[in-house]
DNA sequence: GAACGGATTTTCT
DNA sequence: GAAAATCCGTTCC
């Protein structure tokens, strides 16, 4: 994954990151799946996001230069894994933007992801059809905050096998800026979290 | 298959 | 003190 790829506007990225395969090399082996659903979170542009009101201790992450993953804590109990976009270095901050990782197809290392994911999971649709899910799924917690996925370490992002077809709508579980369509999902994957309301 | 409530960290009022 | 970028077990169709 190339860092200039990551280093634009997050709503430019997010549909580029469908097809990508999101890699762990754990010390048990390795675990990888396909990147299929995907929001937008646009820093001072964007209510719903966390950086919108500026830098706090959880999410500095998001401030720091493109390609690095911000992990938070949502509900206090399930982990969200985000890739950081933007124009920020090492010298000076970025915008706060983001593209949060919301469902992949599993490829590799399922009997893995089961027994982490726990009784819940009955089908592998079950493993990583969530923001949660995901990162149970791939073992990615807070300590993997702030982990380069550009440098060839065990996380990360290999290249996209391009979608036959994208969707385009509005986000998931806010009450901020719910009209947005920053959510883009590949049309058809089984693993995609919710589908966009047909109204 | 849909609908509800509980778990529990970080932030803001 | 309350709400939040969620998930799961239970309950009722």
């Amino acid at each position: 994954m190339d860092r200039e790829f990551l280093a634009r506007d997050p709503r430019a990225v997010a549909p580029d990151l469908l097809g990508c395969d999101l890699i762990h090399q754990t010390g048990q082996g390795l675990r990888r799946g396909r990147i299929v659903e995907v929001e937008a979170y646009c820093g001072a542009d964007d209510p719903a996001a966390h950086t919108y009101r500026g830098p706090t201790p959880r999410n500095r992450t998001m401030f720091g230069p493109p390609g690095h993953l911000y992990v938070y804590r949502s509900y206090g109990i399930h982990w969200c894994a985000n890739v950081v976009c933007g124009t920020g270095t090492p010298a000076s901050p970025g915008e706060g933007v983001a593209v949060l990782l919301r469902a992949l197809h599993p490829i590799d290392g399922l009997d893995a992801m089961y027994v982490d994911r726990g009784r819940a999971a009955r089908r592998d649709r079950d493993l990583a059809s969530g923001p949660g899910k995901l990162c149970a799924a791939m073992a990615i917690d807070g300590s993997h905050d702030g982990v380069d996925v550009c440098a060839g370490g065990p996380v990360r992002i290999g290249p996209a096998e391009r979608p036959a077809a994208i969707v385009q709508t509005t986000r998931i579980g806010l009450t901020k800026a719910v009209d947005e369509p920053w959510r883009w999902y590949v049309d058809g994957d089984p693993n995609v979290s919710r589908l966009a309301s047909t109204p």
